[in-house]
DNA sequence: AGATACTTGACTAAAGAGATCATATTTATA
DNA sequence: TATAAATATGATCTCTTTAGTCAAGTATCT
């Protein structure tokens, strides 16, 4: 459960679409990179990918951008790291199947899995949730 | 927590010495790499990290070798996985703090957190005890 | 002396991460 | 109908890490 800058602005991304969800209109990249400092290039990249998945919509010329095509309670932070990151979670032991090996990839199996539980948890809507509630908090503080 | 073949090495080659801790005679590199099929320049590239952090300790000559200097129910994979593998185990967000960000990274931790205590659970002598029941109980079968 | 085994430092090849760029193509709107 | 605003696409590039290699040296047992 790797997770690189790619898998963490595709996430960012994801859920600035899930926010804006219920308007009717497309999210424009520049306004997720502005917001975020995401170069502009490389998010276009993921975006590329996260279409190719059925996730989001582009709608292009004039006021066009992006828009989310799923439902934000089905996808969660797990989906998004295993689809956009490097294939292969776990550790490829390979060597030979000794008893020491093979129990030293159970170890692993079990902490990625221990990752995987927590991630897979993390829908979209919740997290969108989250956020704003924490934002709303800070108006109380 | 990324789990490379460095990291994975080291782990073999604690759990041998663990092993054959109760024994005076140290182990040679050469009956650990051709157990594992582990590449031998490589093994001691690790060993050498290992004894930097004095776990190991080496002799030199002939019927020289390796020998665990710490106790085997004080040393877990998370010790060997942090001290070896990579530094900066979690994801570096360094962007911009915007509440997604911020809430995302804690994500991050989470799942990282989640891992560590699976990895922390697992000492040396642990797995040495569950490594020789295994062998045991295929005699059983 | 000679075989065995560790020591040390430098080196290399391949892969992946993280972008970046140039050149289309589409569409709303003035 | 221009034009500006957006996305589409494919190629390319650099840097870092990972995994592994090599050569020459030193210590110790028999």
């Amino acid at each position: 459960m790797v997770i690189s800058a790619r898998v963490h602005y595709a996430c960012v991304a994801m859920l600035e679409l899930a926010i804006q969800h219920d308007d009717g209109a497309p999210v424009a990249i520049r306004e997720i990179t502005d917001r975020h400092g995401i170069p502009g290039p490389f998010l276009v990249q993921i975006l590329r990918s996260l279409r190719a998945l059925g996730w989001v919509q582009s709608i292009r010329g004039s006021q066009g951008g992006y828009r989310l095509s799923v439902d934000p309670t089905t996808i969660t932070l797990l989906d998004i790291a295993e689809a956009i990151g490097s294939q292969e979670a776990g550790c490829r032991t390979e060597g030979k199947g000794t008893p020491i090996a093979t129990m030293l990839q159970e170890q692993w199996d079990d902490a990625a899995d221990a990752s995987r539980s927590i991630l897979g948890q993390a829908t979209l809507s919740g997290l969108v949730e989250r956020t704003q509630q924490g934002d709303a908090s800070m108006f109380y503080i």
